[in-house]
DNA sequence: CTCACTGCAAAGAATTTGCACTGAA
DNA sequence: TTCAGTGCAAATTCTTTGCAGTGAG
């Protein structure tokens, strides 16, 4: 029984075709995906797949962390599974492949930094890189 | 003659009414906007403001650089103005005052770091930072 | 006087809600 | 068996497009 499913389970809620398929399709990704491009690539597992069901799981499995919102810079999203203790994206503006990367003490202290310029204080941080991939990057050379 | 009027005249668009009103509602504001709150602050200079014409006219804005976008942790997404030689923002998750703050040897040493881990070439970035404004922690305490 | 710009209406996306049916536990 | 979960259709919300009229230069 994979992880996820437990999650599920502890939290109270059922494991159900749906669920299974949209995992799946994130899992099976490396790139963000949007809702109908989960739709798309969940409904080879589970065919009556509907978009609002997609909507329904997405918005569940981030209450429950699994899953994460990404944005782009032309304002849409794309949903990616969570790395466990990870925080931040990388998306090749190539292929769009993500990966996500840990903060360290740089991202702490910039925050600190601005902390002390602005007398603000900083509790969350949306972090996202975008750039080329080293395949795409391989490709263009 | 404000400095936008002449960037705009300088790439060939007209200062109209419409334009007049969406800057300075953008302006007069602290927090980022989202395109019907500017529209309503708008209309109080330029009654017939039209919705569309806010998105055409932000839509400019962004193009000149004078206008950027950012992102809520909800996925909605609010308009503000471009701070000049600033690039990120700093948004009180209590009364959505923003400011910006400028990317320094921080940030750079980050994504150096992040390049070397993963061996993707960075590009741009995206960082928000959310938290307390000086006010709302006085109000808080 | 011209043509870029505007406003309206309407189309098109993206996302949410209502409700009867279905299937996981 | 039972109720959480689902799918459909339809409603909302957000954003863009088409087009005839308007006003900045």
């Amino acid at each position: 029984m994979p992880d996820w499913e437990r999650r599920l389970t502890e939290a109270g809620y059922r494991v159900t075709m749906p669920r299974r398929a949209v995992m799946e399709a994130l899992v099976a990704a490396e790139v963000p995906l949007q809702p109908h491009e989960i739709r798309e690539r969940a409904q080879t597992r589970h065919r009556r797949l509907g978009l609002v069901t997609v909507y329904r799981t997405l918005a569940l499995l981030m209450e429950l962390g699994l899953v994460r919102r990404v944005h782009r810079e032309d304002g849409c999203h794309g949903y990616l599974l969570t790395a466990p203790g990870h925080r931040h994206a990388l998306i090749c503006q190539c292929c769009a492949r993500a990966i996500e990367f840990a903060g360290g003490d740089d991202i702490s202290a910039l925050i600190q930094r601005v902390e002390t310029q602005t007398g603000y204080r900083v509790e969350e941080h949306l972090l996202q890189l975008f750039g080329q991939c080293p395949s795409c990057q391989a490709a263009t050379e």
